[in-house]
DNA sequence: GTTGAGCGTT
């Protein structure tokens, strides 16, 4: 069954998904009735404990480009577009497969126009159920740029070639 | 015929 791997899977990464009890880093911060510490620099606990923001506060995205992973391997493009399509104005939607055996590689890619698109589409999308499995929304990682550059034709023009390999004499 | 870590074929 898929259900437990996903379990497995969302166990993994229990960490990011689960809101941790906000008692226990409450009572982190309570001050020892012990007044023997100065406390030379009393911070501001406002700032530290905040509003009601919890610990996984949501950064602003950076780039419209989503990385959809825990993709069930029956999802495709269009499940995937008709997932997002709501949330903003898709520019890409695309789920990776492996080109030798044409399967999902269970992760994807979503583009929108917009960061606002982008953010809807990541906090309505993140943590849900498509075809049965969880899936996580997270902002995507430029892709690996051209790997040779090829800087110039070396060893073309000059003919100085060290074909013979240099023997250490040890 | 699916068994699960991660960032793509152009």
């Amino acid at each position: 069954m898929a259900l437990s791997s996903q379990l497995r899977r969302l166990l993994r990464s229990s960490a990011s998904v689960s809101s941790p009890p906000s008692s226990i880093l409450r009572a982190t911060f309570c001050s020892s009735p012990s007044s023997s510490a100065p406390a030379p620099n009393p911070p501001h606990l406002s700032s530290i404990i905040g509003d009601d923001t919890e610990v996984s506060n949501v950064p602003p995205l950076t780039t419209p480009k989503l990385f959809i992973s825990g993709l069930s391997r029956l999802t495709t493009d269009e499940k995937l577009k008709n997932t997002f399509a709501p949330f903003g104005q898709l520019l890409e939607a695309k789920v990776i497969a492996d080109r030798i055996s044409g399967r999902s590689k269970g992760f994807g890619f979503v583009r929108y126009a917009t960061l606002e698109e982008a953010e809807n589409a990541r906090q309505g999308m993140n943590a849900k159920f498509l075809d049965g499995w969880v899936i996580f929304v997270d902002p995507a990682k430029p892709r690996q740029q051209k790997p040779a550059p090829q800087p110039d034709t070396d060893s073309s023009h000059t003919g100085f070639t060290s074909n013979k390999t240099v023997g250490w004499c040890g």
